[in-house]
RNA sequence: CGCGGGAUGGAGCAGCCAGGUAGCUCGUCAGGCUCAUAACCUGAAGGUCGUAGGUUCAAAUCCUACUCCCGUAACCA
């Protein structure tokens, strides 16, 4: 089974272009997994739990459940608008994934991994939270954005993460935990050589922050983030589950073959914490996950970010533009673990160009002049001709591409693969002009030879480009009178899906061009 | 001298790991076509691949130094 996860987002406001994009990446590649013919399970949820959604939720004036379940909806509402389709949804207020956190903390605990102790340090009344030197200005003073700093003294629960360094080091070195890209790994090593003997501290006073999961051996404490957010990846796979569950088989699912996150949780959390964390509870290195991690998309530069106010909303872009639009762009135009600049523009140009003009049209003119010329029949295709024989080829070669890319997690260079074959088709049409030849009763049967090795490639196309656009790829199938189509796996893609006197439907665009107007969105 | 990424025709990017005539998309210009979503096709102009050295028969690609841009700097107890 392959198993795929995401970061489970922090639901205290609307989700942004950045987790749409995480979301719809790890659907893309779940679909796809299940294209070449694997079982696949894709989890991914909401982090609920901690101090500022207490914060919004005070803001806001409502109960922090209240919000959090208003927010959490906003969540769910828009992966279902984005065709996000997750196997198993994790929440962190899931009262499966509280057993399942306390059983494992019961467990370090009892084997000695956690311990308490008292810190002192100065404490920001207005943030809630300690301050570190770093925090200090220039001066070496705490400044007046913290408001009130006081000395403090606070008893705490820690986990021994130092136990773990030595392992954790050779764990990378030799991709037991695998990191890609590749340059993510070095930046994690260098990481791991400052790591110290620092521990980490795992818990938070009830008395202060009680938005959270109960420690069981001590229930003046919340278990803080660490051992609440990134147990999801296991508890609500099925770990530890008690008989009768209905979660999966947690056998079955881990370890998980992708672990998709931003740039920004890498260190220290999911290749520090982590992977320390499930040593702990005795995961040996060959369990550890995989980690995929992406860049973030940028605004003419900036980082996107409430106070710059640049904030992308997913939700009004799909109303504007359609979720295949929103879709194709995001897995367009951003490269291997790279930061991006957004760009509506550019979303328009790749969608108008791409799939309306070039995918679009050419299943448009196969179609109607398939419709229009040789009466909604397909023809043979075992031809010999020259131009004949090297569609074909760039087909094979275009098939081979997109698989290598997407087994590589890099969905852009697939598509670009299929654009190349789309191209290949269009200059063919140009080639063969079956516009022109139909005037010439000799040549019909050339015509339908020509239109169809157009309307195969559509359906082969149609088919490579259904994980990232599984609505417009059943819409081809549809024009094409060949729903079953969508069943095939990657391995059946042979030539021939269309068959000799086969009937062909009636062309409708499927991806009507988007019309300039405003550009704000 | 913390760590990482980046600097390639007007714009956005690929190529660099495994050196060998600089590639893609958009834009521009000139043609062609009319089946099609004013879509499609062909051709052209435009780059001394951040700077300076080095290795090599050969460097965008390897090595060294430098400049500029971006991100990040972990027990937020």
């Amino acid at each position: 089974m392959f198993f795929v996860t995401t970061a489970i987002d922090y639901p205290n406001g609307k989700p942004h272009i950045g987790h749409a994009y995480e979301k719809i990446l790890a659907d893309v590649l779940t679909r796809y997994r299940r294209f070449r013919g694997e079982e696949a399970y894709f989890l991914t949820g909401v982090d609920q739990h901690g101090q500022k959604m207490v914060k919004t939720a005070e803001a806001e004036g409502v109960n922090v459940a209240t919000l959090t379940k208003r927010n959490t909806k906003g969540f769910i509402k828009l992966w279902d608008k984005l065709d996000v389709r997750y196997d198993g949804w994790a929440e962190t207020t899931d009262d499966r994934h509280k057993a399942c956190v306390q059983a494992i903390l019961t467990e370090l605990e009892a084997k000695g991994s956690l311990y308490k102790k008292s810190y002192a340090g100065f404490y920001s009344v207005r943030q809630e939270q300690y301050l570190t030197d770093r925090d200090r200005n220039e001066e070496g003073e705490f400044g007046p954005e913290w408001g009130e700093v006081e000395e403090r003294e606070e008893e705490n629960w820690y986990f021994k993460l130092s136990d773990h360094a030595v392992w954790l080091k050779s764990t990378i070195e030799n991709d037991a935990l695998k990191i890609i890209p590749t340059f993510r790994k070095s930046e994690v090593l260098n990481a791991i050589e400052r790591a110290g003997e620092t521990d980490l501290c795992i818990s938070r006073p009830k008395e202060r922050m009680s938005w959270g999961i109960p420690l069981p051996f001590d229930p003046d404490f919340v278990t803080y983030v660490w051992f609440d957010a990134l147990i999801n990846y296991i508890s609500l796979a099925g770990y530890k589950k008690p008989g009768g569950s209905d979660l999966p088989d947690f056998e079955e699912l881990w370890p998980a073959d992708l672990q998709i996150i931003g740039k920004d949780i890498l260190v220290p959390a999911h290749a520090i914490y982590w992977p320390c964390m499930l040593h702990a509870m005795g995961f040996e290195a060959k369990e550890m996950p995989t980690l995929l991690v992406h860049g973030f998309w940028n605004i003419r530069g900036d980082k996107m970010s409430k106070s710059l106010g640049n904030i992308v909303d997913p939700d009004e872009l799909s109303d504007k533009f359609g979720t295949a639009a929103l879709r194709y762009y995001l897995c367009r135009d951003i490269n291997s673990g790279k930061d991006s600049d957004f760009d509506i523009e550019r979303l328009v140009m790749l969608f108008n160009t791409e799939l309306a003009n070039d995918l679009g049209n050419l299943l448009n003119r196969s179609i109607n002049m398939t419709k229009g010329f040789c009466n909604s029949t397909i023809s043979a295709t075992d031809t010999n001709d020259e131009g004949d024989i090297a569609l074909r080829k760039s087909l094979a070669s275009c098939t081979a591409a997109y698989k290598t890319a997407m087994d590589n997690c890099e969905v852009s260079i697939a598509l670009q693969a299929i654009n190349d074959h789309v191209t290949h088709c269009n200059g063919y049409l140009e080639r063969n002009k079956p516009w022109e030849m139909k005037k010439d009763e000799s040549k019909m049967k050339r015509v339908g030879e020509v239109l169809s090795h157009t309307a195969e490639s559509c359906a082969h196309l149609a088919l490579m480009l259904r994980p990232i656009l599984p609505e417009a790829a059943d819409k081809i199938f549809g024009q094409l009178k060949k729903e079953a189509l969508k069943d095939l796996t990657i391995d059946q893609l042979s030539w021939g899906l269309l068959t000799a006197g086969h009937q062909t439907g009636k062309p409708k665009p499927v991806f009507p061009r988007i019309q300039a107007e405003e550009k704000e969105v």
